[in-house]
DNA sequence: TCCTTATTGATAATAATTATCATTATCAGT
DNA sequence: ACTGATAATGATAATTATTATCAATAAGGA
């Protein structure tokens, strides 16, 4: 993100804070301008390890507190990469989509017939990324506990 | 999974278990037969107090090491969920589809145009699911990593 | 069946996350 | 600009998850 635009997002969420009854706190605005500067994903740990640089750091409980604000406010999402763990499943050949139920945990595994193949080659050129792997997953609520 | 497609598995993965000089041991028995058996995406945890509730448990370490060995033969997967955490990044609006570079971390929002809606009606059509979000991610290599 | 050694389970060590609470700082209302 | 009510912080304790260690055990080839 360029800086003209981490300054941007800033004004957007302190106004969103404010709407919503938070405070713009000095710890806040650090998180917020770690993350909104930042090249890659980071993680709370890492946002605790960047905020020592500065001249004045974070507690570590308050990036968890702020992180779990900015999620609840729908201004930070989580991203996911191979290697950590939130669920364990058998590997089914050609079965790369999975269909999660948010209430009770059930998954299905669903056939892919999505023209993916024709995204990554137009990505790939676009970014210069050579893609060898993607992850298609759905979420919603199944049919048992939709009723 | 079905009681019999469960057995075949079990099959298959003893098998490239003693392809690859590991040994069928009753744990890993367990791990396998939990995992195969069950209806959602279970954590280590879950996997080692299912097995509380068996005739002889498994010890937790014994569980994390299965796992590992497993994911290495590439039989079983990691599933992702929101909830569980790997990295914090800004929402931004119509931009679902994240490219994530697996050496250095780095990571591009990229505009979706994959004709996913149609496939999201198809599916929940097919499993009477009621889909209300979506991941797409792509994992490589960036073209810094690739020289 | 025996023997080699991979594997286990108990537990210690490490790491990550959440809870607690006295102190501090934000900001709405003068 | 000042004040006061109280939201928020930081230090740290408590909890939880994961990894490492090592003597005892068990798998499976000879």
């Amino acid at each position: 993100m360029t800086p003209s635009n981490v300054e941007q997002v800033l004004n957007t969420w302190q106004d969103s804070l404010h709407q919503h009854g938070y405070r713009m706190t000095r710890p806040r605005r650090q998180v917020m301008e770690i993350i909104a500067a930042s090249e890659t994903a980071l993680t709370p740990q890492e946002i605790y390890q960047k905020s020592l640089e500065l001249e004045r750091s974070l507690g570590i409980a308050s990036v968890y507190r702020t992180l779990e604000m900015l999620e609840e406010l729908g201004l930070i999402q989580q991203i996911h990469q191979p290697g950590g763990c939130h669920g364990i499943w058998p590997t089914l050949e050609g079965h790369k989509h999975h269909l999660i139920c948010r209430d009770c945990g059930q998954m299905q595994v669903i056939e892919g017939n999505v023209d993916i193949d024709g995204y990554i080659t137009a990505i790939e050129k676009q970014t210069g990324y050579r893609v060898d792997d993607h992850w298609l997953q759905f979420f919603g609520r199944c049919d048992g506990c939709l009723n």
